[in-house]
DNA sequence: CTGAAAGCGCTTACAG
DNA sequence: CTGAAAGCGCTTACAG
């Protein structure tokens, strides 16, 4: 009920005003044993009185434990604000986080900017490790030889990878969230062969991607299980790229020649978005002549017209699941994998049966 | 080119290795007056090659500087995922802290698990302001009577308010990035007025928040001067509340009559979306009988289908100006307000002429 | 130009 | 149960 400091309250302050030692102040304020009940009693009433709150700097030098968890998004900005993906995969990892009284130290990076060869946000990681800034780090959007955990590793610092391949060993200091992209291939692939369709493409997104490149195996490999063959192209995640892609893909196909397509398989909504509108501009009819599968769901998908069917996967899930491996990870707790659950399909009008 | 730390190096170690003294390895490393060149390339070397990074906490402890900026998102996570403005705005405001190598420190709360009429964010803003843990803070989403400022002057917190109304006078130790909505309500009144509209709607978003209420005063004052009338009416920004407020505002009124309203404006994307969706269920067309206008843009209006006329502002920028009025205000230089670039209308599909 | 020392606000063995 | 002291890794007056 005071009006406000006029100046940082400290333990000496409350332990010189109650006549006794910061020792005992710490160990009252902390529950810690080692204060009689009745010294805690007035240290803890002192303190809510004079609106004491400990220094998070003084604390995070004296215990090495900073309270916070790092994440970097080496993404287009542009595109990480229209993917609802990464929002909601973030509110997933803050619920857990602030359950936790953890905080989450966010950088956004835009690889456009780049001069050299080297990833610009790798001198994030290291910066952070190196100062000590978190307590541990997520790793989104994992590419083949990714530099990042040798970083880490370096320095000791706890991480996890969210979306590492199912075959992804633990390491020392960090646990998986492991995606098995052969279970989304296959649920995908077998509603396209339920309906008919034997010559599909996949657009991709962008190649070294860990996940985007699994799934293109996953799906070759089921789709020649099923006797259906497959044209593959990437792309970067955005709309107006999954469209070229799609014009790429397309363009000099007559609807019905046995090299058609007659599915387009997107490695995310905003590709699957630009890919409708390319089709609508080379005036293929979908699901008519060309049927769309998105990877990922989201309002994009529903609100297209027409819906774009999708691997619905629970994303505020994948994020709290790896906040929570990673929490275990800074409390000592051995490295461990965990499987998300696989995706379901949500059927919607551009998945349709193949009339060729 | 070492093979990493067993533990931290410190400049003590420096200091050590090099036999003089750590305020000298100090003032060498950040560039002070105090030390010889040749020293100062001494230590410089040395600590390049065991890889040394100051310890952000026992920097922040004795300079009393975190570099790091709090925002506290205190909305429904599913929204904040669909809503691209979030991550846009995010995104500027990382762009220009990450060129001034600061931190983001970022909460996401979810305002539907409170139990009491407490809000809980001012929990946090509190803890972070009372440990220290961030140098300055960006307050979104203003109510009216906000008690969050009280807080954060309290403890003498520098923040800043970003789309507050444009008569807000900066205070001691914040400063302001203002929105005329005067402006933007004149602009999307007078698009409808030009096509013939005289009696509109506006459902506006969660009842409280300072922009909406401008807006909503903005809206009447304008659509009054041009003898126009508006039917009001508030949702929570989501799209399926967007969609029952439209519900509730033109059930029961048959197209043509006085009272049925030509024209919707809505306060976001999302329930501009939910709003036309409502509408075609309630077999009104659009924009053959109802016009259709989200206040704001992105790729959801694009989209859509028709296309949604929208009042687009540049988010981004709203970002960088905001974090470039903290760095200042943390800097220690003057508060200061700065009015943003009024939205410009995106004509589309949804906004169409008065045809009664 | 350089070194010894105090201080930032906490925590944590270590003696009484 | 309590206090005096050292330490976390830096910065910054203050003497030489």
């Amino acid at each position: 009920m005071d009006s406000g400091p006029a100046g940082k309250v400290t333990i000496s302050d409350l332990a010189r005003r109650l006549g006794i030692s910061k020792a005992s102040v710490s160990y009252a304020l902390n529950g810690q044993p080692g204060v009689s009940e009745s010294t805690r009693a007035r240290v803890l009433a002192l303190a809510g009185e004079l609106g004491w709150y400990p220094s998070s700097s003084a604390r995070a030098l004296s215990q090495s434990r900073t309270e916070a968890v790092g994440i970097v998004l080496y993404r287009d900005p542009e595109q990480i604000g229209e993917e609802p993906f990464y929002m909601s995969v973030l509110a997933g990892i803050e619920a857990v986080l602030g359950a936790h009284d953890m905080n989450l130290l966010l950088r956004i990076m835009d690889p456009r900017t780049v001069a050299g060869p080297q990833r610009r946000d790798l001198a994030v990681y290291e910066r952070w490790a190196g100062e000590g800034r978190v307590d541990g780090i997520i790793l989104f959007d994992l590419v083949r030889d990714d530099p990042r955990p040798a970083v880490l590793d370096r320095f000791r610092m706890p991480y996890v990878r969210l979306g590492a391949g199912i075959d992804t060993p633990p390491g020392p200091r960090n646990s998986n969230l492991t995606v098995s992209q052969a279970l989304g291939a296959a649920t995908v692939v077998d509603a396209l062969h339920e309906r008919g369709h034997r010559r599909i493409a996949f657009v991709s997104g962008p190649v070294g991607l860990v996940h985007e490149e699994v799934k293109t195996a996953e799906i070759l490999a089921h789709a020649a299980r099923l006797g259906m063959t497959v044209a593959l192209s990437s792309s970067d995640y955005s709309a107006d790229d999954g469209g070229l892609a799609t014009i790429a893909l397309m363009a000099g196909l007559v609807p019905g020649a046995p090299e058609f397509p007659t599915a387009i398989i997107y490695g995310n909504d905003l590709m699957a978005i630009g890919g409708l509108q390319a089709l609508g501009r080379l005036n293929l009819s979908v699901p008519g002549q060309v049927s769309v599968v998105s990877w990922d769901d989201s309002i994009l998908c529903r609100l297209s017209s027409p819906g774009i069917a999708a691997i619905a996967r629970n994303v505020p899930e994948l994020g709290r699941n790896s906040a929570q491996l990673l929490l275990e990870l800074i409390a000592g707790h051995a490295p461990r994998n965990l499987e998300a659950a696989p995706g379901v399909l949500s059927v919607r009008e551009s998945l349709g049966r193949n009339t060729f």
